[in-house]
RNA sequence: GGAGAGUUGGCUGAGCGGUCAAAAGCAGCAGACUGUAAAUCUGCCGGGCCACGCCCUACGGAGGUUCGAAUCCUCCACUCUCCA
Protein backbone atom coordinates (compact mmCIF):
# COMPACT_ATOMS: atom_id res chain seq x y z
CA UNK A 1 0.00 0.00 0.00
CA UNK A 2 0.71 3.55 -1.09
CA UNK A 3 1.74 6.11 2.11
CA UNK A 4 -2.32 7.89 1.06
CA UNK A 5 -3.70 4.32 0.81
CA UNK A 6 -2.25 3.19 4.31
CA UNK A 7 -3.92 6.88 5.39
CA UNK A 8 -7.06 5.96 3.87
CA UNK A 9 -7.24 2.86 5.14
CA UNK A 10 -6.83 3.87 8.57
CA UNK A 11 -9.07 6.52 8.28
CA UNK A 12 -12.32 4.70 7.31
CA UNK A 13 -15.40 4.52 9.64
CA UNK A 14 -13.78 7.60 11.84
CA UNK A 15 -15.31 9.92 13.43
CA UNK A 16 -12.19 12.32 14.50
CA UNK A 17 -8.78 12.04 12.82
CA UNK A 18 -6.64 14.69 14.69
CA UNK A 19 -4.67 15.87 12.73
CA UNK A 20 -4.65 13.54 9.82
CA UNK A 21 -1.74 15.63 8.82
CA UNK A 22 0.99 14.65 12.09
CA UNK A 23 -0.39 10.70 11.38
CA UNK A 24 0.86 10.99 7.82
CA UNK A 25 4.53 12.17 8.93
CA UNK A 26 4.52 9.87 11.84
CA UNK A 27 3.87 6.59 9.55
CA UNK A 28 6.31 8.34 6.93
CA UNK A 29 9.29 8.18 8.86
CA UNK A 30 8.64 4.20 8.53
CA UNK A 31 9.09 2.94 12.18
CA UNK A 32 6.22 1.13 13.92
CA UNK A 33 3.69 3.34 15.87
CA UNK A 34 2.69 2.99 19.37
CA UNK A 35 -0.88 2.85 19.29
CA UNK A 36 -2.86 2.69 22.75
CA UNK A 37 -6.10 1.55 23.27
CA UNK A 38 -7.51 2.14 27.00
CA UNK A 39 -9.93 -0.76 28.54
CA UNK A 40 -12.10 -0.60 31.80
CA UNK A 41 -11.13 -3.63 33.94
CA UNK A 42 -14.11 -4.17 35.90
CA UNK A 43 -15.70 -5.09 32.69
CA UNK A 44 -14.11 -7.84 30.84
CA UNK A 45 -17.61 -8.67 29.73
CA UNK A 46 -16.77 -7.46 25.50
CA UNK A 47 -19.53 -6.76 23.50
CA UNK A 48 -20.31 -5.27 19.79
CA UNK A 49 -19.77 -2.00 20.77
CA UNK A 50 -16.39 -2.11 21.29
CA UNK A 51 -15.19 -4.42 18.78
CA UNK A 52 -15.69 -1.55 16.76
CA UNK A 53 -12.81 0.19 18.01
CA UNK A 54 -11.28 -3.26 18.07
CA UNK A 55 -11.10 -3.71 14.75
CA UNK A 56 -9.48 -0.09 14.14
CA UNK A 57 -6.91 -1.57 16.46
CA UNK A 58 -6.67 -4.81 14.01
CA UNK A 59 -6.35 -2.47 10.83
CA UNK A 60 -3.12 -1.30 12.38
CA UNK A 61 -1.72 -4.27 13.09
CA UNK A 62 -2.40 -5.31 9.52
CA UNK A 63 -0.25 -2.44 8.87
CA UNK A 64 2.30 -3.45 11.68
CA UNK A 65 2.09 -1.30 14.21
CA UNK A 66 2.37 -1.90 17.90
CA UNK A 67 -0.65 -2.12 19.44
CA UNK A 68 -0.69 -1.59 23.46
CA UNK A 69 -4.16 -2.82 24.96
CA UNK A 70 -3.94 -0.81 27.93
CA UNK A 71 -5.90 -2.18 31.11
CA UNK A 72 -6.95 1.06 33.46
CA UNK A 73 -6.31 -0.80 36.40
CA UNK A 74 -5.31 2.01 38.58
CA UNK A 75 -8.20 4.63 37.55
CA UNK A 76 -10.70 1.20 37.97
CA UNK A 77 -9.45 1.40 41.68
CA UNK A 78 -10.50 4.44 42.39
CA UNK A 79 -14.33 3.10 41.74
CA UNK A 80 -17.17 4.76 39.83
CA UNK A 81 -18.46 7.35 42.43
CA UNK A 82 -21.86 8.00 40.36
CA UNK A 83 -24.96 7.57 41.37
CA UNK A 84 -26.43 6.41 44.08
CA UNK A 85 -25.34 2.47 42.75
CA UNK A 86 -23.74 0.55 45.08
CA UNK A 87 -20.23 2.20 45.67
CA UNK A 88 -17.74 -0.66 43.37
CA UNK A 89 -15.91 -2.50 44.93
CA UNK A 90 -12.12 -2.06 44.49
CA UNK A 91 -10.88 -4.58 42.53
CA UNK A 92 -7.64 -7.12 44.02
CA UNK A 93 -4.84 -7.90 42.30
CA UNK A 94 -5.98 -11.33 41.46
CA UNK A 95 -9.39 -10.19 40.01
CA UNK A 96 -7.75 -7.59 37.47
CA UNK A 97 -5.13 -10.63 36.45
CA UNK A 98 -8.22 -12.49 35.98
CA UNK A 99 -10.04 -9.88 34.34
CA UNK A 100 -6.76 -9.57 32.05
CA UNK A 101 -7.18 -12.79 30.66
CA UNK A 102 -10.52 -12.47 29.99
CA UNK A 103 -9.99 -9.61 27.74
CA UNK A 104 -7.52 -11.45 26.19
CA UNK A 105 -8.97 -14.70 24.96
CA UNK A 106 -11.86 -12.65 24.00
CA UNK A 107 -10.26 -9.76 22.07
CA UNK A 108 -7.48 -12.26 20.61
CA UNK A 109 -10.50 -13.27 18.39
CA UNK A 110 -10.32 -10.24 16.79
CA UNK A 111 -6.31 -8.83 17.74
CA UNK A 112 -3.31 -10.57 16.52
CA UNK A 113 -1.70 -12.10 19.68
CA UNK A 114 1.65 -11.66 18.63
CA UNK A 115 1.99 -8.40 18.26
CA UNK A 116 -0.69 -7.08 21.12
CA UNK A 117 1.00 -5.81 24.50
CA UNK A 118 -1.05 -6.06 27.06
CA UNK A 119 -0.34 -3.02 29.58
CA UNK A 120 -2.01 -2.12 33.12
CA UNK A 121 -1.34 1.91 33.65
CA UNK A 122 -1.10 0.96 37.68
CA UNK A 123 2.99 0.59 36.60
CA UNK A 124 3.23 4.52 36.10
CA UNK A 125 -0.02 5.86 38.06
CA UNK A 126 0.68 3.77 40.97
CA UNK A 127 4.40 5.06 40.78
CA UNK A 128 3.74 8.65 40.79
CA UNK A 129 2.40 9.04 44.17
CA UNK A 130 0.54 12.28 45.93
CA UNK A 131 3.72 14.30 45.11
CA UNK A 132 3.24 13.62 41.07
CA UNK A 133 -0.45 13.33 41.08
CA UNK A 134 -0.60 17.06 42.61
CA UNK A 135 2.41 18.13 39.72
CA UNK A 136 0.44 16.59 37.35
CA UNK A 137 -2.74 18.26 38.49
CA UNK A 138 -0.96 21.42 38.18
CA UNK A 139 -0.82 21.06 34.71
CA UNK A 140 -4.03 21.81 33.78
CA UNK A 141 -7.21 23.93 35.00
CA UNK A 142 -10.64 23.62 35.91
CA UNK A 143 -11.74 26.12 33.26
CA UNK A 144 -10.30 23.63 30.73
CA UNK A 145 -11.95 20.37 32.55
CA UNK A 146 -15.26 21.97 32.91
CA UNK A 147 -14.96 21.97 28.54
CA UNK A 148 -15.87 18.65 28.72
CA UNK A 149 -19.72 17.95 27.87
CA UNK A 150 -19.98 15.53 30.61
CA UNK A 151 -18.84 17.32 33.10
CA UNK A 152 -20.63 20.69 32.16
CA UNK A 153 -23.72 19.45 31.94
CA UNK A 154 -23.62 18.10 35.15
CA UNK A 155 -22.30 21.16 36.97
CA UNK A 156 -25.47 23.10 35.29
CA UNK A 157 -27.73 20.01 36.06
CA UNK A 158 -26.46 20.48 39.80
CA UNK A 159 -25.67 17.28 40.10
CA UNK A 160 -22.24 16.09 42.09
CA UNK A 161 -18.96 15.99 40.24
CA UNK A 162 -16.47 14.51 42.96
CA UNK A 163 -12.81 15.66 42.72
CA UNK A 164 -11.00 12.65 41.63
CA UNK A 165 -13.46 12.26 38.66
CA UNK A 166 -12.00 15.32 37.37
CA UNK A 167 -8.32 13.43 37.78
CA UNK A 168 -9.69 10.70 35.69
CA UNK A 169 -8.75 12.82 32.47
CA UNK A 170 -5.15 13.34 33.67
CA UNK A 171 -4.60 10.12 34.65
CA UNK A 172 -5.74 8.74 31.24
CA UNK A 173 -3.63 11.70 29.38
CA UNK A 174 -1.09 10.49 31.75
CA UNK A 175 -0.75 7.00 30.23
CA UNK A 176 -0.28 8.74 26.87
CA UNK A 177 2.82 10.23 28.67
CA UNK A 178 4.29 7.58 30.16
CA UNK A 179 4.03 5.07 27.09
CA UNK A 180 5.21 8.01 24.60
CA UNK A 181 1.80 7.02 22.41
CA UNK A 182 1.28 7.94 18.40
CA UNK A 183 -1.60 7.23 18.77
CA UNK A 184 -4.73 7.33 21.21
CA UNK A 185 -7.86 5.80 20.07
CA UNK A 186 -11.60 5.91 21.59
CA UNK A 187 -15.19 6.51 20.57
CA UNK A 188 -16.31 9.87 19.91
CA UNK A 189 -17.55 10.01 23.97
CA UNK A 190 -13.73 9.63 24.96
CA UNK A 191 -12.76 12.76 22.68
CA UNK A 192 -12.36 15.29 25.60
CA UNK A 193 -9.78 13.03 27.27
CA UNK A 194 -7.94 11.88 24.19
CA UNK A 195 -7.11 15.44 23.18
CA UNK A 196 -6.13 16.06 27.62
CA UNK A 197 -3.26 13.64 26.67
CA UNK A 198 -2.38 15.53 23.60
CA UNK A 199 -1.91 18.65 25.48
CA UNK A 200 -0.17 17.02 28.47
CA UNK A 201 2.40 15.07 26.27
CA UNK A 202 3.29 18.74 25.03
CA UNK A 203 3.57 19.63 28.55
CA UNK A 204 5.99 17.05 29.32
CA UNK A 205 8.13 18.27 26.13
CA UNK A 206 6.99 15.28 24.12
CA UNK A 207 5.63 14.87 20.33
CA UNK A 208 1.35 15.02 20.96
CA UNK A 209 -0.17 11.91 20.16
CA UNK A 210 -3.07 11.97 17.17
CA UNK A 211 -6.61 10.97 18.23
CA UNK A 212 -8.56 8.84 16.44
CA UNK A 213 -12.15 8.31 17.46
CA UNK A 214 -14.54 5.95 16.31
CA UNK A 215 -18.82 5.85 16.12
CA UNK A 216 -20.73 4.87 18.98
CA UNK A 217 -22.74 1.99 17.91
CA UNK A 218 -26.00 1.52 19.23
CA UNK A 219 -27.42 -1.06 21.12
CA UNK A 220 -30.11 -3.18 20.27
CA UNK A 221 -32.64 -0.74 21.40
CA UNK A 222 -31.36 2.20 18.68
CA UNK A 223 -31.07 4.63 20.99
CA UNK A 224 -28.79 4.25 23.82
CA UNK A 225 -25.52 3.65 23.07
CA UNK A 226 -24.33 -0.23 23.76
CA UNK A 227 -23.23 -0.70 27.49
CA UNK A 228 -23.69 -3.79 29.46
CA UNK A 229 -25.01 -1.84 31.85
CA UNK A 230 -28.21 -0.97 30.12
CA UNK A 231 -28.76 -4.59 29.31
CA UNK A 232 -28.75 -3.81 25.17
CA UNK A 233 -25.39 -5.44 24.06
CA UNK A 234 -24.34 -8.27 22.47
CA UNK A 235 -20.97 -10.11 24.01
CA UNK A 236 -19.15 -11.45 21.68
CA UNK A 237 -18.84 -14.39 24.21
CA UNK A 238 -22.52 -15.20 24.07
CA UNK A 239 -24.08 -17.92 22.08
CA UNK A 240 -24.67 -18.11 19.02
CA UNK A 241 -28.24 -18.62 18.78
CA UNK A 242 -28.50 -15.81 21.43
CA UNK A 243 -25.95 -13.26 19.04
CA UNK A 244 -28.16 -14.08 16.06
CA UNK A 245 -31.57 -13.51 18.24
CA UNK A 246 -30.46 -10.42 19.30
CA UNK A 247 -29.11 -8.65 15.97
CA UNK A 248 -32.58 -9.98 14.26
CA UNK A 249 -34.13 -7.82 16.68
CA UNK A 250 -32.69 -4.51 16.34
CA UNK A 251 -34.58 -2.12 13.81
CA UNK A 252 -34.42 -1.83 10.12
CA UNK A 253 -32.65 0.64 10.20
CA UNK A 254 -29.95 0.11 12.33
CA UNK A 255 -29.17 -2.74 10.79
CA UNK A 256 -26.96 -0.70 8.39
CA UNK A 257 -25.08 1.19 11.18
CA UNK A 258 -24.09 -2.53 12.66
CA UNK A 259 -22.97 -3.89 8.99
CA UNK A 260 -20.56 -0.83 8.04
CA UNK A 261 -19.07 -0.78 12.24
CA UNK A 262 -19.24 -4.50 12.38
CA UNK A 263 -18.44 -6.44 9.44
CA UNK A 264 -15.55 -5.82 7.21
CA UNK A 265 -17.63 -4.50 3.82
CA UNK A 266 -16.57 -1.53 2.41
CA UNK A 267 -18.65 1.22 2.26
CA UNK A 268 -19.50 0.84 -1.62
CA UNK A 269 -20.31 -2.75 -0.68
CA UNK A 270 -22.63 -2.36 1.84
CA UNK A 271 -24.34 0.74 -0.23
CA UNK A 272 -24.84 -2.15 -2.98
CA UNK A 273 -26.75 -4.30 -0.51
CA UNK A 274 -28.47 -1.44 0.88
CA UNK A 275 -29.67 -0.70 -2.38
CA UNK A 276 -30.89 -4.06 -3.29
CA UNK A 277 -33.15 -4.35 -0.06
CA UNK A 278 -34.19 -0.65 -1.13
CA UNK A 279 -35.40 -1.76 -4.29
CA UNK A 280 -37.58 -4.95 -2.51
CA UNK A 281 -35.41 -7.51 -4.31
CA UNK A 282 -33.82 -8.64 -1.39
CA UNK A 283 -36.16 -8.92 1.94
CA UNK A 284 -34.70 -6.96 5.11
CA UNK A 285 -35.08 -10.32 7.10
CA UNK A 286 -32.50 -11.55 4.47
CA UNK A 287 -30.18 -9.07 4.76
CA UNK A 288 -30.65 -8.77 8.47
CA UNK A 289 -30.12 -12.66 8.70
CA UNK A 290 -26.65 -12.38 7.00
CA UNK A 291 -25.83 -9.58 9.35
CA UNK A 292 -26.26 -11.98 12.00
CA UNK A 293 -24.12 -14.66 10.57
CA UNK A 294 -21.40 -12.90 9.55
CA UNK A 295 -21.11 -11.54 13.19
CA UNK A 296 -21.12 -15.14 14.35
CA UNK A 297 -18.84 -16.05 12.05
CA UNK A 298 -16.19 -13.28 13.79
CA UNK A 299 -16.50 -14.61 17.09
CA UNK A 300 -17.67 -18.54 16.66
CA UNK A 301 -17.58 -20.58 13.44
CA UNK A 302 -19.49 -20.20 10.18
CA UNK A 303 -21.27 -24.13 10.93
CA UNK A 304 -22.29 -22.69 14.28
CA UNK A 305 -23.79 -19.48 12.22
CA UNK A 306 -25.71 -21.38 9.91
CA UNK A 307 -26.65 -23.75 12.79
CA UNK A 308 -28.30 -20.82 14.79
CA UNK A 309 -30.16 -19.29 11.64
CA UNK A 310 -31.75 -22.88 11.60
CA UNK A 311 -32.29 -22.22 15.20
CA UNK A 312 -34.37 -19.46 14.46
CA UNK A 313 -36.18 -20.25 11.40
CA UNK A 314 -37.49 -23.26 14.41
CA UNK A 315 -38.33 -21.45 16.87
CA UNK A 316 -39.27 -18.21 15.40
CA UNK A 317 -40.69 -18.69 12.40
CA UNK A 318 -42.41 -22.19 12.34
CA UNK A 319 -42.99 -21.37 16.60
CA UNK A 320 -41.17 -24.50 17.65
CA UNK A 321 -39.66 -25.28 20.83
CA UNK A 322 -35.81 -25.31 20.56
CA UNK A 323 -34.33 -28.31 19.53
CA UNK A 324 -31.87 -28.44 22.76
CA UNK A 325 -34.59 -27.45 25.91
CA UNK A 326 -33.00 -26.75 29.41
CA UNK A 327 -33.70 -29.39 31.48
CA UNK A 328 -35.26 -28.56 34.52
CA UNK A 329 -36.02 -30.64 37.36
CA UNK A 330 -38.67 -30.23 40.33
CA UNK A 331 -39.85 -32.45 43.55
CA UNK A 332 -42.46 -34.26 42.55
CA UNK A 333 -45.94 -34.23 44.88
CA UNK A 334 -48.91 -36.61 45.47
CA UNK A 335 -51.39 -33.28 44.67
CA UNK A 336 -51.81 -31.72 41.42
CA UNK A 337 -50.06 -28.44 41.14
CA UNK A 338 -50.68 -24.84 40.10
CA UNK A 339 -48.92 -24.16 36.63
CA UNK A 340 -48.17 -20.39 38.18
CA UNK A 341 -46.35 -22.45 40.95
CA UNK A 342 -44.70 -24.41 38.62
CA UNK A 343 -43.31 -21.77 36.60
CA UNK A 344 -42.26 -20.15 39.53
CA UNK A 345 -40.08 -22.90 40.58
CA UNK A 346 -38.57 -23.23 37.37
CA UNK A 347 -37.68 -19.72 37.51
CA UNK A 348 -39.52 -19.30 34.27
CA UNK A 349 -41.25 -16.55 36.16
CA UNK A 350 -39.98 -13.90 38.82
CA UNK A 351 -42.53 -14.33 41.51
CA UNK A 352 -45.61 -16.01 42.04
CA UNK A 353 -47.36 -12.71 41.22
CA UNK A 354 -45.60 -12.51 37.94
CA UNK A 355 -46.60 -15.93 37.02
CA UNK A 356 -50.10 -15.39 37.72
CA UNK A 357 -50.09 -12.22 35.28
CA UNK A 358 -48.22 -14.05 32.61
CA UNK A 359 -51.00 -16.72 32.76
CA UNK A 360 -53.60 -13.94 32.58
CA UNK A 361 -51.96 -12.84 29.85
CA UNK A 362 -52.12 -15.66 28.65
CA UNK A 363 -48.49 -15.83 27.87
CA UNK A 364 -47.60 -19.69 29.29
CA UNK A 365 -47.86 -22.89 27.52
CA UNK A 366 -47.72 -26.42 28.49
CA UNK A 367 -47.07 -28.99 25.96
CA UNK A 368 -48.22 -26.95 23.23
CA UNK A 369 -51.84 -26.32 24.91
CA UNK A 370 -52.12 -22.47 26.06
CA UNK A 371 -52.95 -22.16 29.99
CA UNK A 372 -56.90 -20.39 30.13
CA UNK A 373 -57.04 -20.48 33.68
CA UNK A 374 -54.80 -19.45 37.08
CA UNK A 375 -56.04 -21.85 38.81
CA UNK A 376 -54.96 -24.88 36.42
CA UNK A 377 -52.85 -27.45 37.60
CA UNK A 378 -50.70 -30.60 36.68
CA UNK A 379 -49.76 -33.76 37.85
CA UNK A 380 -46.94 -33.47 39.69
CA UNK A 381 -46.52 -36.98 40.47
CA UNK A 382 -42.94 -38.67 39.78
CA UNK A 383 -41.62 -39.19 36.52
CA UNK A 384 -43.88 -36.25 34.69
CA UNK A 385 -42.27 -34.33 32.14
CA UNK A 386 -43.94 -31.07 30.59
CA UNK A 387 -42.28 -28.93 28.07
CA UNK A 388 -43.59 -25.23 29.07
CA UNK A 389 -43.20 -21.82 27.25
CA UNK A 390 -43.46 -18.87 28.68
CA UNK A 391 -43.77 -15.54 26.87
CA UNK A 392 -41.91 -15.88 23.41
CA UNK A 393 -38.76 -16.79 24.27
CA UNK A 394 -38.60 -18.64 27.76
CA UNK A 395 -38.67 -22.77 27.10
CA UNK A 396 -37.90 -25.47 29.26
CA UNK A 397 -38.45 -28.65 30.17
CA UNK A 398 -40.00 -29.89 33.64
CA UNK A 399 -39.57 -33.03 34.66
CA UNK A 400 -41.20 -34.03 38.61
CA UNK A 401 -38.60 -36.69 40.11
C1' G B 1 -18.47 29.22 58.92
C1' G B 2 -23.77 31.17 57.90
C1' A B 3 -28.65 30.85 55.37
C1' G B 4 -31.96 28.05 52.42
C1' A B 5 -33.83 23.85 49.29
C1' G B 6 -34.14 18.81 48.72
C1' U B 7 -33.79 12.98 49.43
C1' U B 8 -40.57 9.02 46.68
C1' G B 9 -40.96 2.40 43.29
C1' G B 10 -35.32 0.44 37.63
C1' C B 11 -35.12 5.97 35.89
C1' U B 12 -37.68 10.91 35.51
C1' G B 13 -41.32 12.95 38.52
C1' A B 14 -46.63 14.12 41.20
C1' G B 15 -48.32 13.43 45.94
C1' C B 16 -54.34 17.23 50.41
C1' G B 17 -52.85 13.31 57.80
C1' G B 18 -56.94 8.85 56.28
C1' U B 19 -60.26 6.70 49.90
C1' C B 20 -51.74 5.62 48.68
C1' A B 21 -48.92 -0.26 46.82
C1' A B 22 -48.53 5.65 45.94
C1' A B 23 -50.57 10.27 39.57
C1' A B 24 -47.91 10.77 34.96
C1' G B 25 -43.96 9.62 31.48
C1' C B 26 -39.85 6.25 30.19
C1' A B 27 -37.96 1.43 30.58
C1' G B 28 -39.66 -3.68 31.25
C1' C B 29 -43.20 -7.93 30.56
C1' A B 30 -47.51 -10.30 28.04
C1' G B 31 -51.12 -10.33 24.03
C1' A B 32 -52.66 -8.61 18.98
C1' C B 33 -50.33 -7.28 14.29
C1' U B 34 -45.61 -8.87 11.81
C1' G B 35 -40.33 -10.46 9.04
C1' U B 36 -39.70 -12.85 17.01
C1' A B 37 -38.66 -6.82 12.96
C1' A B 38 -39.46 -1.51 14.00
C1' A B 39 -43.82 1.42 14.66
C1' U B 40 -48.84 0.91 16.54
C1' C B 41 -52.86 -0.92 19.73
C1' U B 42 -54.47 -3.49 24.43
C1' G B 43 -53.32 -5.19 29.22
C1' C B 44 -49.87 -5.82 33.20
C1' C B 45 -46.04 -3.81 35.98
C1' G B 46 -43.66 -4.88 45.25
C1' G B 47 -44.37 -9.75 47.57
C1' G B 48 -47.31 -14.01 49.83
C1' C B 49 -51.67 -17.12 49.83
C1' C B 50 -55.42 -22.78 44.87
C1' A B 51 -57.61 -15.54 46.81
C1' C B 52 -61.47 -11.54 42.34
C1' G B 53 -60.39 -11.05 48.95
C1' C B 54 -57.02 -11.01 52.98
C1' C B 55 -52.10 -10.38 54.80
C1' C B 56 -46.91 -8.59 54.70
C1' U B 57 -43.12 -5.12 53.17
C1' A B 58 -42.33 -0.16 51.03
C1' C B 59 -41.79 6.60 50.10
C1' G B 60 -32.99 8.46 52.75
C1' G B 61 -32.00 6.36 58.33
C1' A B 62 -33.60 6.35 63.60
C1' G B 63 -37.09 7.98 67.00
C1' G B 64 -41.75 10.77 68.26
C1' U B 65 -46.93 13.10 67.85
C1' U B 66 -51.69 10.82 66.26
C1' C B 67 -57.15 6.29 66.35
C1' G B 68 -54.24 6.78 61.69
C1' A B 69 -48.34 9.42 58.62
C1' A B 70 -44.95 9.33 52.16
C1' U B 71 -47.52 13.63 54.21
C1' C B 72 -46.51 16.90 61.15
C1' C B 73 -42.08 17.16 64.93
C1' U B 74 -36.82 15.85 66.56
C1' C B 75 -32.05 13.97 65.58
C1' C B 76 -28.65 11.73 61.96
C1' A B 77 -26.74 10.88 56.88
C1' C B 78 -26.34 12.57 51.97
C1' U B 79 -27.07 16.17 47.78
C1' C B 80 -27.77 21.04 45.73
C1' U B 81 -28.05 26.58 45.90
C1' C B 82 -26.65 31.35 47.78
C1' C B 83 -23.40 34.26 51.08
C1' A B 84 -18.40 34.23 53.33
Amino acid sequence: MTLDEQIDYLAKGTVDLIEKADLKAKIARGKPLTIKVGFDPTAPDIHLGHTVVIRKMRHFQQLGHHVIFLIGDFTGMIGDPTGKKATRPALTREEILANAETYKRQVYKILDPETTEVRFNSEWLGALGAEGMIKLAGKYTLARLLERDDFRKRFDARQPIALHELLYPLAQGYDSVALKCDVEMGGTDQLFNLLVGRDLMREYGLEPQVVLTMPLLEGLDGIEKMSKSLGNYIGIDEEPAQIFGKVMSISDALMWKYYILCTDLTPAQVAELRGTVESGAKHPMEAKKELAKSIIRDFHTAESAEQAEAEFRRIFSDRQAPTELEETALEASAEPMLVSKMITLAKLAESNKDAQRLIAQGGVLVDDAKVESPKQTVDASSGKSYVVKVGKRRFAKITFG
